[in-house]
RNA sequence: GCCAUGUUGGUGAAGUGGUUUAACACGCCGCCCUCUCAAGGCGGUAUACACGGGUUCGAACCCCGUACAUGGUACCA
């Protein structure tokens, strides 16, 4: 085809598109930036449910922008019709002001080099193509299905590569009077590149994660628009990168195998192309069959969002989990950095895991023990209360009738240099706690204690009467062991265990008893403390609830 | 099939040619502390560099091959 003819195919493709690049590149200038600063993006598709690995690229996305005082944004990448669920781009939206990373431009969030949302930019991928059609570098393609799967057929047959290239891109070199007649007989077409590439050359590609990569240029003749004139996201990505001026494209890394297209997508188009950053997938193994896979919504429920949310696992410990996996030196540094948060840390791409991150739930657990250990009483009843308004009104109920008693218990051991590590997260207190509030603590309480004593009634009445909860931790004890020791029991358990059979027991075992009526468990916070929070009335019904209990 | 990337103890991982007899964290075990548990302190644990060649005085690190895993190979993103 001659220059003449392009333009005409051009005009004939586009009536509608009469503003020129130009136009748009004058519309969206450069940014103003100080140096360095990074320009990220976050693009979901409208699905609906949001994914751990999306939270942990956004999360990415948000903290490289931030830390170089750059700018993030969210974009809507809705060029497929058929994936959009209702309500799923306020579900991504919501979700992602949840967890806190929150873009500070983009589709709801404002900004100058919108619209934001890929299926309002149809006018401009069609400028771009249409100026690419008058180069000569795309041209409408009229193949059917059938004849694809044809192909790909006999390229399998052939032990070649598959897809639409060189021989098999048909429509190429189609005349003008060829394309017209189609048009004319109104058959479908696609535009796809004409493939400058060769795939004997190599290009090599550096990516900020990654590092040195290298691969066969692209020769394949990727369909830009389709039959709708929708673009792809190879070819939406390029045009809206490069007119939203993101500096670096953080995203997962099922993409580095398109990479030669995008580079020389960019090139063709004359632009410059952006930073690419590659992140590993999050995978786990898989219980059954023991092989490493991506994170499963179905299989892995934290794979979902939703269940950070639900099961109320504070966003701070998350966010912390999230920066361990994204730069591998963090977990040491916060270690070693305890009075710092995540805004003092310095992420770097060297840093990034390479291949695929394992999740790994007990580091989470852990990290979020150490969340709450850190949190003062109050602070973890307020995010309870928080917490349980959601998702557990009853309880969040019961949580502000007795706030004072609450904020009381969570406090036990709270304030010296070895806080305690109960929960993990805010759906555990209700458990973990459930000796605090009276209303709650039934007969049932006991029987989750499978231990198979059953312990004296009447003693621990008698000890209860004789036990002043004025006093201090220390006098408590003390008296304690006298008690012990005049009902027949070692005062220390060392005594005990030298000569087990001059004593019915030790007072551990007073204690055992005494917790288990109070708590309803072997296990608690300092017992005493407890004891003073419920006074002797308390503790008295508690016992005859036990007695109860326990048929005495 | 083709293309790409990855593979370090039970788990997550540090490591980019020579103080690596391979960190650290989680887990697990033991001891100490101790009324219980948690926490904390101390110690231990695992015969960890996928395999085979090569380059080098020297390789977990560089090159080649094999195996396995993952991703792509769509008018999905």
């Amino acid at each position: 085809m001659t220059q003449e003819e392009r333009n005409e195919l051009a005009e004939l493709l586009f009536p509608n598109i009469t503003k020129t690049r130009e136009d748009y590149e004058k519309t969206y200038p450069e940014r103003d930036l100080p140096d360095g600063a990074m320009v990220t993006r976050y693009g979901p598709s409208p699905t609906g449910s949001v994914h751990l690995g999306n939270l942990f690229s956004a999360f990415c996305d948000m903290v490289y922008a931030k830390q170089s005082k750059g700018v993030f944004f969210l974009r809507i990448e809705d060029t497929d019709q058929k994936r959009a669920v209702e309500g799923g781009v306020d579900n991504i939206i919501g979700v992602l002001k949840g967890f806190d990373i929150t873009p500070i431009e983009g589709y709801s969030f404002g900004g100058a080099y919108g619209p934001y949302k890929q299926s309002e930019r149809t006018e401009i991928y069609q400028t771009y193509v249409k100026d690419l059609i008058k180069q000569g570098l795309a041209y409408p393609c009229f193949m059917t299905e059938e004849e694809i799967d044809q192909i790909r057929e006999e390229q399998e047959i052939n032990k070649t590569k598959i897809g639409i290239y060189g021989m098999y891109a048909v429509d190429r070199d189609l005349s003008l009077e060829e394309v017209k007649e189609k048009l004319t007989n109104n058959e479908e077409y696609v535009i796809r590149l004409k493939s400058p590439g060769n795939p004997n050359k190599q290009i090599e590609v550096i990516d900020c994660i990654k590092g040195k990569m290298k691969f066969p240029e692209n020769d394949m003749d990727t369909v830009l628009l389709k039959k709708d004139g929708t673009p792809t996201y190879h070819f939406a990505h390029a045009i809206d990168d490069h007119l939203m001026h993101t500096t670096h494209v953080i995203r997962g890394d099922e993409w580095v195998s398109s990479l030669p297209l995008h580079i020389q997508l960019f090139e063709i188009l004359g632009f410059k192309p952006p930073k690419y950053a590659h992140i590993a997938p999050i995978t786990i193994k898989d219980q059954e069959t023991g092989t490493t896979r991506k994170l499963s919504k179905r299989k892995d429920p934290w794979a979902g969002a939703k269940f950070y949310e639900e099961s109320g696992i504070p966003i701070e410990a998350l966010h912390l989990y999230l920066a361990t996996i994204a730069n591998t030196n963090f977990e040491e540094w916060y270690l070693n950095n305890q009075d710092k948060t995540i805004d003092d840390f310095e992420f770097s791409f060297d840093k990034q895991a390479i291949g695929g991150t394992s999740f790994d739930e007990a580091k989470l657990n852990n990290l979020c023990k150490t969340y709450f250990s850190r949190k003062s009483g109050e602070e973890v009843y307020k995010e309870t209360v928080t917490y349980t308004e959601k998702f557990d009104k009853e309880y969040n109920k019961l949580l502000k009738e007795h706030k004072e008693d609450m904020i009381k218990f969570l406090s036990i051991e709270k304030d010296g240099p070895r806080p305690r590590k109960d929960i993990s997260k805010y759906s555990d207190v209700k458990e973990e706690f459930s000796y605090a509030i009276d209303s709650i603590f039934k007969e049932e309480n006991y029987s989750k204690y499978d231990g198979d004593k059953t312990y004296d009634v009447e003693l621990m009445k008698e000890y209860v009467e004789s036990v002043n909860l004025d006093q201090t931790n220390e006098e408590w004890f003390n008296h304690t062991k006298e008690f012990a020791s005049a009902h027949g029991y070692a005062a220390s358990p060392k005594d005990y265990k030298k000569n087990p059979e001059e004593y019915k027991g030790h007072v551990g075992d007073i204690c055992e008893a005494l917790r288990v009526m109070i708590t309803g468990r072997t296990k608690s916070p300092d017992l005493f403390s407890i004891m003073k929070i419920l006074g002797k009335d308390r503790i008295n019904e508690r016992i005859e609830l036990y007695r109860k209990y326990s048929n005495q």
